[in-house]
DNA sequence: GACGATACGGAGCTATCGTTCCGCTTGTCA
DNA sequence: TGACAAGCGGAACGATAGCTCCGTATCGTC
């Protein structure tokens, strides 16, 4: 998973990695996963060879950055798991709306999903499978519960989830997340 | 709308348009909205330059080409609203069906809704203005009959549809897009 | 069958963009 | 503070792919 170099990095270098991965944040979020590296590199206030000296391709980059958001997806849903007062679907439900909200507002991880290749996934995947566990397990809850359909998988909502991501960049007029996500938790829920 | 020509095609060039527009359907689907327009041209049996001379650009050949499947999905909407004997609901689910059908034969399509810019869509925009009035009148009916949930919007159905045909391109593992349409039919479903 | 308009072919132009290379700078450690 | 490794910058390279140009071929018409 991502670069761990086998040395500390030298002050400066760690500096600039990190500015590298703030700026590309932004750029990839702003202008979608097009973005020329010369962007992210100027964006940091770095040259093109220093962004390439941390990250060996593109893909690289973009990989470490959707591997950070399924991190972060991981930690939303490790807290819903320690939840252990709320309504079991309830509290399904709020994570599928938290990460909704976190893709809405990442043009790039967006498009690293659907456009990028299989490294970009590569870079994510442990987090990807450790989601997908969480993900089990918040469904099995709920389950139980009996306010989610005993059908539902935890491979059903990647599924979801990536549709709905795609779907907040198709540039057709008025599409509205928030109801999206709503239908979908909806299609979850016993009835 | 397309490009209709103000004078009559000369009989060569009518023949090679059509081959034109049949080599992209079998490239785009096979390789994606990626694929060159000289193995277009390859496949059609004919030079780049008669590609240009019959689509401007290459979004205007893809915009033709998506142009044409919503004529598709308008023909099958327009058949189920000449089925006034079908249990509603089901008439309505069927179309959606059979329009994921399509679309998961045609990555062309997928990648064109998703990734191609304002200009794929212009092409298509009449066709798909149609589209949205059929589906407006198929939920009417559903609604009517008390078989649909009685706050879903026209808007909602090429959201979610945009949704799940960007699912099918996702390369993860085992994604299985007929379980997709069933769960969003049984998002729409009345409960 | 001949003539003009229409259409064709495909080599090559051009712009874009990821990536490399190497001379220069800077941090670190003794 | 000096020396050396680590890191930096950005011009330039090369591959890709959309598109153009124009000499040649083909169609429709008289």
């Amino acid at each position: 998973m991502s670069t761990v170099p086998d040395r500390p990095l030298r002050a400066d270098a760690r500096r600039n990695r990190e500015r590298i991965l703030a700026a590309a944040r932004e750029v990839f979020a702003e202008t979608g996963i097009e973005s020329q590296m010369d962007a992210v590199a100027e964006r940091a206030g770095v040259g093109v060879g220093t962004v390439y000296r941390h990250f060996p391709t593109k893909d690289a980059l973009l990989g470490e950055l959707v591997a950070e958001r399924f991190a972060e997806f991981c930690a939303v849903a490790e807290r819903a798991l320690a939840d252990v007062d709320g309504e079991p679907f309830e509290v399904f439900a709020a994570v599928l709306r938290d990460n909704a909200e976190r893709m809405a507002g990442d043009a790039g991880t967006r498009h690293a999903m659907t456009n990028g290749g299989d490294s970009v996934w590569l870079a994510a995947a442990p987090a990807r499978d450790l989601l997908l566990a969480q993900t089990a397990q918040l469904i099995v809850r709920a389950q139980a519960a009996g306010t989610m359909r005993q059908d539902v998988s935890a491979a059903d909502v990647p599924q979801l989830m990536c549709g709905l991501s795609a779907a907040m960049d198709v540039s057709g007029l008025g599409f509205d997340w928030r109801r999206h996500v709503e239908l979908l938790i909806d299609a979850l829920r016993a009835r």
